[in-house]
DNA sequence: ATGATTATTGCAATTGGTTGCAGGTGCAAC
DNA sequence: GTTGCACCTGCAACCAATTGCAATAATCAT
């Protein structure tokens, strides 16, 4: 079965409609293989169709985020990634000095996931944490020259 | 030293002055011991100084949050909760199903720090964390009627 | 104290995202 | 194929947060 058909019963089942406008942000999602932005989202979708309306694209999303199909991930200053949640998981570090983004395992979370399982009987999402913080760059930076 | 001649000093070495709005500011995260949302921040401000201007709570969060004086935490929906970060870290469990709030003790993610640090070399602030997932109550919930 | 420098403020305008609503449309049942 | 209903869409109004700017005021050197 088609990812299509999968996505469409996976979105039937929970009462949802599949209509013309969610299958181009579906694609849109699905062709980038990565991470983009709503307005991205909305650009690329609007190449087809231009009538779209930015509404519908974050409420798209929401639908999509609500079954899990997608994460969104804060990048920080207000900025939300979305990608298909259907590869492997995996993380970001986002160094706050130089804004470089490193990719984190998912092998590090894994353990986390089943620590606060066990200990506090929750399910943790962890589809797709963005960690802040300084890289080893701009440490060895800061470093020689103390006094930012 | 008082806090507030601590807080002054840090200020003033990383270039940035003391206003009477900041110290309202700073005034209202202190005494609040606890998280405060921007507006929260605004409306207690205004009762001793009403010309304060909500671009003032914002540009000096992000001065504070810059020298991780205050964290910052997205607590989903685009709400983000203000702290002072003198205490003792803690983190949050957000239940996606009833909105229901669980602290998360620092030390899990203490592990999670000093890994990241060793193989990537990137130091993570892991100040204030808030996971999202399914709560043990509303994961009976689900268990016991399947179809949401 | 005084004045120069420059960060900070309040305002107004803007941006980015959300919401209410009336009309349109997917889907299932017939 | 037709019908009915609930979901979905686009629009416009709305709201929260950000930005540009001129005026103000905190700090420093004198």
């Amino acid at each position: 079965m088609g990812w299509e058909e999968e996505t469409w019963q996976a979105l039937r089942e929970s009462g949802h409609r599949l209509t013309p406008q969610r299958l181009l942000i579906l694609s849109a999602l699905r062709n980038a293989g990565g991470h983009l932005t709503a307005a991205q989202i909305l650009e690329q979708v609007k190449e087809s169709y231009p009538y779209i309306d930015v509404s519908t694209v974050y409420r798209t999303l929401n639908v999509l985020k609500s079954m899990r199909l997608v994460s969104e991930t804060d990048i920080g200053g207000g900025e939300y990634l979305y990608e298909w949640l259907d590869q492997e998981r995996h993380h970001h570090l986002i160094c706050r000095e130089c804004d470089t983004l490193t990719l984190l395992d998912h092998s590090f979370l894994e353990n986390l996931g089943a620590e606060i399982l066990d200990d506090y009987g929750f399910q943790p999402d962890i589809d797709h944490f963005a960690i802040s913080g300084v890289c080893q760059q701009c440490r060895d930076k800061l470093e020689r020259s103390p006094r930012a």
